[in-house]
DNA sequence: CCACTTTTAGAGTAATTACTCTAATTTAAT
DNA sequence: ATTAAATTAGAGTAATTACTCTAAAAGTGG
């Protein structure tokens, strides 16, 4: 494994269990088992580690939310939102501390509100294609669409974070409990065909 | 004003502002024009600082989730929603950083603990009072009710985060519109008695 | 006015932090 | 093998941090 590379592993691991503000650029060099002026050598601040394991996130994003050939079913759905949980559990320091980090670092922010912006844009896309494939139903000129969009966002990308500060155990069963509360909001317009 | 309270309300304005990691006790105690050592008089360090601003944040909490005598109607959720929002905003720096704040300080995480366990009850008691009052109907023997809780719990909680983490700018308008995410995903399960 | 307690200022400290610098070592190319 | 470039170690530093200590000032009760 490249230096590059073991930084950003020994970073999101540390991140992970204490919290970015806990973990010293010294912590990961020596975690990363480097001197800190050969960490430095290759990134050139925390900022820079940050951006870089956020930029790892969202490539691992992109196959996610991208449109199947096939038609869509439940099971494509409940599959992408495991697979979400997955990425936002591997990198969950991120969501934790998003507002103080993206606060802290205008470049970052610029990025993530981009890469945001785009995903909104594929999940929308998503929708509507459940909607032609006859998996889900919503009201006639219904203006909850983007509302309904929006609350399952911000439920799947906190729910971890809400078990871990409710202290609850977080493993695989998590990620379905997770899955279960997006189907809740979904229940009223999903079509009655196909079963869970 | 006195000076304990000068300290806390001079750190959650630098907290909101900045994050609580950017923010020293040297920079609060200045910001509350004392010296450090009179600030450390008053507190003993800055966990006590945050556990001490946490507090007030329940004790303004407290009102919100008791159940008036009078009959509950739409108009009273929507009033509690919005209020449960305001002191959202004005202690904000709390719930973008929590689960690092409770990972750092395990006396502060029983106690937020404590605290939302017994909020979940009082919000439960809530939903089925609304229940009684003919204000919503859930499917029979739903199991989907905690669930739906659940999620609207975390909307509510993380919604202006989410504003602000998309660059959003966050003033009463806001508000409004975090409300209408939880009438989204409670709308189907609305009595068509009333409006708004 | 006096004795006492509470509150305050401000200098000081040990530890930590992000980051730099220099020089050694490894790697790659010819 | 020689040279040049990429990579690494590790000592060093200036700044900042949370927090302590001492002593002055400001109340307070009798």
């Amino acid at each position: 494994m490249s230096a590059k590379e073991r930084i950003l592993q020994a970073a999101a691991v540390l991140f992970n269990e204490q919290g970015t503000g806990k973990v010293s650029t010294n912590h990961i060099a020596a975690a990363a088992r480097m001197s800190p002026g050969n960490l430095y050598y290759h990134y050139k601040n925390k900022e820079e580690i940050i951006e870089a394991i956020l930029d790892r996130m969202h490539a691992e994003w992109d196959p996610v939310w991208t449109l199947p050939d096939e038609p869509v079913t439940r099971k494509t759905l409940h599959d992408r939102l495991l697979r979400n949980f997955e990425i936002l559990w591997e990198y969950r320091f991120f969501y934790r501390e998003a507002v103080a980090l993206l606060l802290a670092d205008e470049r970052l922010k610029r990025k993530h509100v981009r890469m945001t912006e785009s995903r909104m844009q594929d999940q929308e896309r998503f929708a509507h294609r459940f909607v032609v494939d006859g998996v889900l139903r919503f009201p006639e000129g219904s203006a909850d669409v983007r509302k309904l969009i929006t609350a399952c966002w911000i439920v799947a990308n906190n729910w971890l974070a809400f078990l871990e500060m409710n202290g609850e155990a977080v493993d695989a069963r998590s990620f379905g409990e997770g899955l279960e509360l997006i189907w809740a909001i979904l229940r009223p317009y999903l079509t009655e065909g196909e079963t869970g």
